[in-house]
DNA sequence: GCCCATTCTCAGGAAACTCCCAGTTCGTGG
DNA sequence: CCACGAACTGGGAGTTTCCTGAGAATGGGC
């Protein structure tokens, strides 16, 4: 891999002895702007980031040769000040990660979607200084709209709007893409789990919820383009 | 095949194996100004991708040796920072085609329509950034008509204008040949898909609703060439 | 274990869209 | 000025897409 990489970017190592995984996530990385490198086994995630020196991994626990917690105990100990997030599958023990938790790291349970993924390592980069951040708020605003990462709250017009965790990532993610159409295949990609086996129908019936909740408010902010896709934006352009 | 390729020239690898799908999108970018080169199967495309070194290929998830997520997911390991667009036939289970639109990639239903490919495609290496956007983002201007790709809305003279898919594929092929005269075969080749079997009478009644929403603002821009087909211009100033 | 929030499927109905047809108008050559 | 073919447009049938309510399945919290 060409690796382009440009100062300002964040550079992370991805670790997962899935090749389909890691692929799946170092391509959507990669898209939002991180400089990207894999690994999949633990010795080879330590020879990797003695030279690449990331700023944050992302780490299956479940590896070939040692487990994630090791990798990162050896990995601190050769002093890298380097961010964590786990990636654990569901039934993983919850006392066994919630320890690790502690220096601003991490997890993620498998199966994820892709924006809550690249939500957490933006979270946990923020947390442990990397990036640094203009204003010092974690919010995504559209019109009267306000969505906090840190809270997960949503508000419209000042009130406050109770959302399922995955009406927040839909909002979310037609919020960061704000005025530009996305479709619904794009949607399921992002937004619902990898292996999602359904078919985007699901999209419409949470396109549906959502405008139950913030466009009850005027003016609608959600619009349907047909044959195309689904697209936040205000009444009135130009 | 005489590849005249000039230095600024965009490479594009079509994979299929039927011949008269790659040679019926092979000519037509090339008549857009793209370096095609075209392969049937997908170890003949791992090959030829080796020395053309395409930014974006055309792949048919269809393949006689091997499926087009595999040619894919090989020319990637091999370091090829590529963008692919997918083609897929329509009734392809949903979960096939997950995850496609992940890294910029991007997938097209056959059958399609040569606008909608071309379209797509140069949406695609925009997003890969092989087109360089000089300031501008996604429009095609004429006159005080202007179609944005991003938000796929139309508007003249400020006023914003509601198209359907088809009036909106329509307007753009009229708008990309302002000037020119297009024959009503011409757009159905390139706005309707390739297996449509109606009568070209299906044109006239497409401009006449696009007459009757874009042209109800003066000056009129959509003329009727009588026996030669249809022509976007501005009146005449002597 | 039980309850409740959430996720997901399904199906009916509404609305938009595509396409064809037929009657009419328009432009051009004779 | 007429005749004829080409183009225009309203109407409407058939299809597709989208919306939404209802209910089953899932899973976490108490």
């Amino acid at each position: 891999m060409t690796t382009t990489a440009q100062k300002s970017m964040q550079r992370i190592l991805v670790v997962d002895d899935e090749s389909s995984i890691s692929e799946l996530i170092s391509t959507s990385l990669r898209f939002v702007g991180f400089d990207v490198r894999t690994a999949a086994t633990g010795s080879e995630a330590l020879t990797i980031a003695e030279e690449f020196k990331p700023h944050a991994l992302i780490l299956d626990v479940m590896l070939p040769d040692q487990n994630g917690f090791e990798v990162c105990r050896q990995l601190r100990q050769d002093g890298h000040n380097v961010g964590v997030l786990f990636l654990t599958a569901k039934d993983t023990v919850e006392d066994k990660i919630t320890g690790l938790t502690i220096g601003g790291d991490d997890y993620v349970t498998k199966p994820f979607s892709l924006e809550e993924l690249v939500a957490r390592l933006r979270a946990l980069l923020r947390r442990i200084g990397v990036i640094q951040v203009e204003s010092d708020d974690e919010k995504v605003r559209f019109a009267d709209l306000e969505l906090d990462e840190a809270t997960h709250e949503v508000h419209r017009a000042g009130q406050m709007i109770d959302l399922s965790p995955t009406e927040f990532l839909l909002l979310r993610y037609l919020m960061i893409n704000a005025d530009r159409v996305v479709s619904k295949s794009q949607i399921l990609d992002h937004v619902w789990q990898y292996d999602f086996r359904g078919d985007a129908g699901i999209v419409e019936t949470y396109i549906s919820y959502l405008r139950k909740k913030i466009d009850i408010y005027e003016p609608a902010l959600i619009h349907t383009v047909r044959g195309v896709g689904y697209r936040l934006r205000l009444p009135a352009r130009k």
